[in-house]
DNA sequence: TTTTGGTAAGTAACCACTCACTCACCGACG
DNA sequence: CGTCGGTGAGTGAGTGGTTACTTACCAAAA
């Protein structure tokens, strides 16, 4: 049944091929911008034409919006997250998120891309970031939000709490990926020190309870 | 004395016409990025012919450079911080440098401007980063070392503590001034809320203090 | 044969940058 | 006083090269 079932060809069926446009496009769009990278450039990559290139994207511009459509979610981390936040266990919770986007960053490719397209002014990075982004600092809010109603958490703003955790994350891969800054810390220890700092923040201590192992010494 | 003082005249002298290119190019470098601004717009927007742009700067590389040479700098922040510094007034230091980034927010272009320039790997922003930024992260990373060694707060890598407050308010701005984000509190409150926070995440609390309930019923 | 993947060779517009030139201003000199 | 020449501010009209995108055509599949 399968209409492009070939082991051995010439030529590439159009879904293959565009496959490797993007490919090719997205690492030059990251590397270098939108406007810094040329559809020469694209087509040399992807080891092709340029017209090919046209064929199959009518604009270099709907090249680009395929690529930030196609990219990314978040889905599997809030999946993951979800267990542990269904248990309340806020330390494992944040670290989750904090080891997602620290340990095992996401490639930084879409963290560039997002900001070139951010910068650059196109249409299509405001409708990523909504439909992206956007849940994912909702529903932090909200976990923070119901931890503050059972008592466990201060009363600070749900959304601004999630937006400086998120800060902290976002900005050490801006300092690393972006501006060059060498780690002087293990990953762990990183996503560790974070997590802590931001809890022992949020959290309300009772007294009585034994001291936490939050720091190791 | 003055060699040119002119009160009325049809041209500028060369310091003033240097200086209005720079303010045109600026703002729209920081709009629309290095490669994405041509010197045909510059020479527009600061009222002249594109030959005199190249009369002022050999390339518009060079134009650049001076933009991003002459801009910026912390020492006053700085300056006025270091008075609360001495008086161990750990919310007064925060809050002013969180008031700095948030409410008087340094004017939008130079986040735009090191954010393209730091994306599109300028060697330029590198050393912009390292003079203006690193110097701003240490005296932080200072003053959090010093009151970790009084015993005013707990025991965690100061630069990483530095960076997860910086790293709160640059997300702050990122998100409203990069991506359009609208406010949902005032600068007041939001300011408060960073601080407090990351004051009470940092901070030992001693433990026969207030909010115990040792004595319950 | 028809369809589909693929290209070489354009094209018009635009880019950073240059060139040859004019004009405003000022001080020196008759 | 006038006017004259030197100098720096300023420009219109290019230059060669590059860009996004087209056109006309070809060859491998089906």
């Amino acid at each position: 049944m399968n209409p492009r079932r070939r082991t051995k060809s010439l030529r590439s069926s159009g879904q293959e091929r565009q496959a490797s446009i993007i490919t090719a496009a997205a690492s030059l769009f990251a590397a270098k911008g939108f406007q810094g990278t040329t559809t020469r450039e694209i087509a040399k990559t992807a080891g092709i034409s340029e017209a090919l290139v046209f064929k199959h994207f009518p604009t270099k511009r709907a090249l680009y919006a395929a690529i930030l459509a196609e990219k990314a979610s978040f889905s599997e981390l809030l999946a993951t997250v979800e267990e542990s936040a269904r248990k309340r266990d806020d330390m494992r919770v944040f670290a989750m998120i904090a080891g997602y986007r620290i340990r095992r960053a996401t490639d930084p490719t879409m963290l560039r891309l997002l900001l070139f397209s951010a910068l650059e002014g196109h249409e299509i990075s405001d409708m990523f970031f909504q439909n992206q982004h956007r849940i994912f600092y909702d529903y932090l809010a909200g976990y923070i939000e119901r931890r503050i109603s059972e008592g466990a958490f201060r009363n600070v703003d749900p959304l601004l709490a999630a937006r400086a955790f998120i800060g902290m994350l976002v900005h050490h891969r801006l300092l690393h990926e972006i501006f060059g800054v060498p780690a002087h810390r293990s990953p762990e220890d990183t996503v560790d020190t974070y997590v802590t700092l931001f809890l022992e923040g949020l959290r309300v201590r009772p007294s009585g309870a034994k001291e936490q192992r939050l720091t190791p010494g």
